[in-house]
DNA sequence: TTGTACGCGTTATCAT
DNA sequence: ATGATAACGCGTACAA
């Protein structure tokens, strides 16, 4: 058996109440006995015991990190572990741990946030995703049970403290790039639809396009959720089109990195014959060739103050809802260039 | 304040111990009052706290994951999410939850390991690595606490329950490849010299061509840490050799792509001027140009097996140390082919 | 400034 | 088959 508060207390002759409160370093305890009692708890190898403590303090320190149910892909992703990294230095700065949440389907899942939850494991929660219909989301904003979202919440924005990118600005932004590198047949490659920042970000796209008086084409708009070969057939529809885009917008840098293994092998070079841009500025997008440009969307800082956010509102519970905007930049590297004089139709 | 177990037992007219058999499905409860109070939680909407029940049990079911110091190149590589992966899956099936080390040097994530120790914490731990001389692992060794560690072990190796690959084999396999293609010159490039499994493929390496009768050059064998730029002088050097390798084992894909970069750059060909082959076999080896071939470690299996392992530790703690090894493979692709007939000499 | 006594929500032992 | 009671280790009123 471990050795407890009350064996430090023996052996300084004091009450366990007392090494309890030299602990917390209360104030009114004489110099005296908190060093006889520190120096017992040296001795002793003390350490206290988090469990017995979060039962009597009906608080853990730990955090939960919920991760959306198609955790293959979201674990595949860069975007993954550099959020976790974020969310990790962000955690660690308040003494805070960090625990994830396992289940493959989304009723597991489910489940396990209850669990988890309901069972007074974590103080708090982040939502490392946001779609469409979150039945999760809607249970916690009910139970009031605090939470954060890294992403933006498709309903009840004004009622959910959620840290996110303007992914609506950021995209209209990278298509005015394009704009302005005089392309005019844009397309735009965006991920699961049920994503709130794949509509954003569609959303930001077409805006672009409207203001500069370009029509909106539905040919020029897919959504995959590839990997590997998956979006292979849709970026060869597109590139087959009677008039093939001169530039892509891409929702992510690893689709990215797909569609150019697609386009190399159908002999269309980049940035000569198509233009792209992606988001994230993952490692991969500077290591690919060509070195992509790629919209910096400042992952770590996602994870970091989305850790800050939930654990003031824990700390506070009468903290105010809080929207966090955490700013993007376009990171220009090779992957575009001006339009071609005259835009070729395929034949 | 939450339902607990006396608000159940109140409702259903029995004792709380009588609600706690029921949750533990005690075998000699009649059926009619395990009717009652199952009823009587769900019509109040009951939930165990977990906290409480591991204070009496003194066990958490959590598993605490340690990663290594320098965690900044350690989240970065597609290895972290996908034994990540495999530990969820294997912790889930069992009931396990998973928490996070946090902490940016050495010395903090071993402060934080031995607060998840013996605060009671964690069941057992999880070392996602192994390292030449490592005070934490030697911590617990000594302490008895359970725990596993994902690769093999520096020392102790009969005395630590570890999951790993046969890395000396698999990089001996990956260098006769290279002499069944033909190759004499030969070069090797590992990572970080503290992590064991550098060693481990190192000896496999030469191991391989000391069989072959070929010489050992210092000079074909390099150690970087690198994922960008890092490396580039090193192949830089490796290439403008009197006599430059042909083929190349890297010990990572992340590296093998950023070898591939710099040789782009230096106008030299893969696999026509030099054959490559890595391990991990993540998925960007098949992404790149031209596709790598890729000694797949199965690092999803490493991580589940690890879940597993460590689990049956805890749970028995008589479970005999085990050494788990599993399987590798060659993953054929495009970037090795056979050794060029007469081999070019730099001016 | 320090000690006493109780509660946090469960499980487990010992009765009945 | 079930109930009372004592842990589990710590925090904290309340008392002294």
């Amino acid at each position: 058996m471990a050795v407890t508060i009350k064996d430090v207390a023996k052996m300084a002759n004091v009450a366990p109440s007392t090494v309890s409160r030299v602990i917390a370093n209360h104030p009114r305890i004489s110099d005296k006995t908190k060093k006889r009692v520190r120096e017992a708890m040296e001795h002793l190898g003390y350490h206290p015991n988090f469990i017995a403590r979060s039962l009597a303090n009906q608080s853990t320190r730990v955090i939960g990190l919920v991760m959306p149910g198609s955790a293959g892909v979201f674990f595949q992703n860069p975007f993954f572990p550099t959020v976790l990294q974020g969310l990790s230095e962000g955690a660690d700065e308040k003494q805070y741990a960090l625990q994830l949440t396992t289940g493959k389907t989304d009723e597991e899942i489910y489940e396990g946030v209850v669990q988890m939850v309901q069972g007074g494991r974590v103080d708090g929660v982040v939502l490392l995703y946001s779609k469409v219909e979150d039945k999760l989301m809607m249970y916690l904003k009910e139970r009031a049970f605090p939470f954060v979202m890294v992403g933006k919440p498709f309903k009840f924005v004004e009622e959910i403290t959620h840290v996110d990118n303007d992914n609506f600005r950021a995209t209209k932004e990278a298509a005015e790039h394009m704009l302005d590198l005089g392309h005019e047949r844009i397309a735009f490659i965006g991920g699961d639809l049920n994503l709130v920042v794949t509509i954003e970000r569609l959303l930001g796209y077409e805006k672009a396009l409207r203001e500069a008086g370009h029509p909106l084409r539905d040919d020029y708009i897919i959504h995959e959720e590839f990997l590997r070969e998956g979006g292979r057939e849709a970026v060869n529809e597109l590139m087959t089109l009677k008039e093939p885009p001169t530039a892509l917008i891409v929702a992510d840098d690893l689709m990215a990195l797909g569609v150019l293994n697609t386009l190399d092998d159908m002999n269309i070079r980049v940035p000569e014959d198509i233009s792209i841009i992606s988001f994230n500025n993952v490692l991969m997008a500077e290591m690919s060739k060509p070195p992509l440009t790629s919209v910096d969307i400042n992952i770590f800082d996602l994870g970091y103050q989305a850790a800050k956010s939930l654990i003031q509102k824990i700390e506070d519970p009468k903290e105010p809802i809080k929207r966090v905007i955490v700013p993007h930049q376009i990171i220009k590297r090779c992957s575009c260039t001006n339009a071609p004089k005259q835009q070729k139709k395929n034949p």
